[in-house]
DNA sequence: CAAAAATGTTTCAAGCTTAAAATGTTTATG
DNA sequence: CATAAACATTTTAAGCTTGAAACATTTTTG
């Protein structure tokens, strides 16, 4: 009972059928990861990453920068950052030199907050990713990488 | 150039960087599509998948039908539900023997603009994911079926 | 150097999303 | 049969998300 059933001329119908599944997969665990954010540290996704993206960055990111990374638009990353900055989890600085950017960075506390949650989070993903194995890990990360290749070289 | 060079110990910083990966072209994959779709129909992705569910279904689906194949929420869905309805392209009518319960279906004009829709979508699904083959397609497919699995076992 | 273009950020309106509470209806149970 | 439990849906408040417009500032250019 392996995959060998589509014939080739098939191969749209395949990769909408790969489409889905990856959206269903992606949508379980994302919804798995924030329903145990919620209840474990009372923090919503998009908190989080914002956060991982600061922690690789010590001295601070510009706001365009983090929207960027994130890839998520100019807006969005103000309401985030304004419910941090609430929380006394982040800081915003103007930075010298240029009166329009603001480099944003996690406090102490944010700093020792996000580590603790990393720990955890990096569990939650290894055992909700369990059932693929070395192997499959591997095969997955490339086929992936090159969609993503692919879609960043149009930007 | 293989992907070999992680030691089995790093089991889990590989899942995660998979994860990420994962994160990434689903919402690279999800930008294009929405984007896309706005300037082409005008219509957002949460109603497309809509009618794509209630295109399945002729007769129709219950609103608790509707948000357990989606997967959202059954709030999410009044709202969804009631904007497809002010375009006119779905109906809601009363299920007979429950009056709790509401039979969402597509209007007339309602499968004519998904079925337009969905052939176009296809396409783009299909160009989207080019880089991955017919090879690739059956193991990504089977290794993500593996997490679904596990994922819906303990629901 | 003044005007125009570009850059960095915020604001805005509209829509999506959730969890929890509210409402109305049906089914189960004592 | 009354009432409790379960079910189907909607409402609500809070937050996330986008694209576009608004603002402020810096850089380019004629």
């Amino acid at each position: 009972m392996t995959d060998t059933t589509s014939l080739p001329s098939d191969l749209s119908k395949d990769r909408l059928r790969v489409w889905l599944r990856m959206l269903k997969v992606t949508r379980m665990i994302e919804a798995e990861l924030r329903e145990r954010m919620r209840r474990t540290w009372d923090i919503t996704l998009p908190r989080f990453d914002v956060m991982a993206a600061l922690r690789r960055e010590e001295a601070g990111m510009k706001m365009s920068d983090l929207s960027g990374v994130l890839r998520v638009s100019n807006g969005n990353v103000t309401g985030i950052v304004d419910r941090l900055e609430g929380d006394g989890l982040v800081e915003r600085r103007s930075v010298e030199g240029d009166r329009r950017a603001m480099r944003v960075l996690l406090t102490g506390n944010g700093r020792r907050m996000f580590d603790e949650m990393a720990a955890v989070h990096e569990q939650w993903v290894d055992e909700l990713l369990s059932p693929i194995g070395a192997q499959g890990l591997s095969t997955v990360h490339t086929r992936l990488g090159r969609i993503t290749d692919k879609l960043e070289e149009k930007d």
